[in-house]
DNA sequence: TAGCATTCTCGTACTTTGTACGATACCTTC
DNA sequence: GAAGGTATCGTACAAAGTACGAGAATGCTA
């Protein structure tokens, strides 16, 4: 009856929709999408698992909401500016917040239902294409491109055995071994010499991709008729 | 005990692990992944949900058995032949394949050990690289680019909500509602002037960025010395 | 052919999960 | 203080993965 009062002040703040999507959020991040379930939601906001039903109509919903609260922590371009700098920072900016946020990568597939931070960003990347003057087919294919490129870099660094340059050295026993069959000669090839050799960093692959996608592009942009500060003269 | 030579010959097989990943996969693919159930395949294949554990540790190894399904279908590329070509056919069969089996997009980031269809896949591939000349620097740059581009657009296209330029009809109301706001107008340009126009889809835009990062690709690579049918001359 | 061992099948039951239903506690407004 | 909405949660059920161990089928040896 009065203990109420008594409690931590942070389990005391009463619950909401953003308490939920938050506390969920950083379920995820620490034990992975498995590890968020109802129940311990519930347990990490002090409260019980049919008190979250007040808030959301169901489990989807708050997956809906993690995935918002993730397109909202990823940097947006600002339209006007240079927009090979923007499209960097931006594409740069997401895979991060997708390194942080992996199990994010695999709720984007089934929710089709965009929030609005979602609509936001993918309103302020094609302004930004747009003001750079890409015609709305340019701006169509660039979009798809870096996107895809972005989420397909964040996929594969997801599902990587290792977790920077440091854990490989872990898996590279198991990995020596599957080779020693002789099949997978390239693999092989590939992981000795290559993959397994100090200083490789699979992170520093995505800077390659990014700078020749955006290089290809340029390519296509009809000629920037004053050419000194990037937009319009 | 004499009713079991009554059956239809189909169920008769005895089961294994093969029909049993094969069994899985009709599943995903008719049902998607929550329609595939330890219940659900046991049923499709005749028997009771114990029977399977007789040819599967859990079923984790059955996602396991069917992503990898999922990269035998896709078409090796040829180590020798022209790269160009070997790498586009490639990545056009991967991204088929995974327009059949959407689901196999989720699972990939869960899966971390690889199967030997894995495997093969990513061997033939380094394999065509490495005959083409490049460099295994240059060669972990392409398949990282390439495999990020594939991916990323399968996710992509998954994750529309349209499935194809017909059922786009079915989601322009609420898509133009949803802009009649007026945030978004970037958004609403787009998907008034462009996306929504007869004879747009989405499909097309893989082409394009394949060829861009082909074309980066190859001005990355050193002049073929010959010059007649490698490259460029 | 008889007996035994191995392989395969599956009935039962426990655990974890999402969530429906309805009761309780709380907080306002008169 | 009574009334009525708002927020909380106790209980319970259905669906799913799978542990355990019993029974059936099959093959192998003598």
């Amino acid at each position: 009856m009065n203990e109420k009062s008594a409690a931590s002040p942070t389990e005391r703040l009463p619950l909401s929709r953003e308490r939920v999507v938050q506390s969920a959020m950083a379920i995820a991040d620490g034990g992975g999408l498995a590890g968020l379930t109802i129940r311990s939601l519930a347990k990490s906001l002090g409260t019980k698992p049919m008190s979250l039903y007040h808030y959301v109509r169901n489990k989807d919903e708050i997956l809906d909401g993690i995935v918002d609260a993730v397109f909202n922590e990823i940097e947006l371009p600002v339209p006007g500016g240079e927009w090979k700098a923007e499209l960097k920072r931006r594409a740069t900016s997401a895979r991060l917040v997708l390194r942080r946020h992996p199990w994010a990568i695999a709720l984007m597939e089934s929710r089709t239902v965009p929030g609005p931070a979602n609509l936001r960003h993918h309103d302020a990347v094609l302004g930004t294409l747009r003001a750079a003057g890409f015609s709305l087919s340019l701006a169509a294919h660039t979009y798809a491109l870096l996107d895809a490129y972005v989420y397909g870099s964040a996929l594969q660094e997801a599902s990587l055995p290792f977790d920077g340059p440091d854990s490989l050295a872990e898996v590279a026993g198991p990995m020596v071994e599957m080779f020693s069959t002789g099949d997978y000669p390239h693999l092989r090839e590939f992981a000795m010499q290559h993959v397994l050799q100090p200083g490789y960093d699979f992170g520093d692959e995505f800077d390659f991709g990014l700078d020749l996608i955006l290089d290809g592009l340029a390519a296509h942009l009809p000629e920037p008729v004053g050419g000194i500060d990037a937009g319009a003269a």
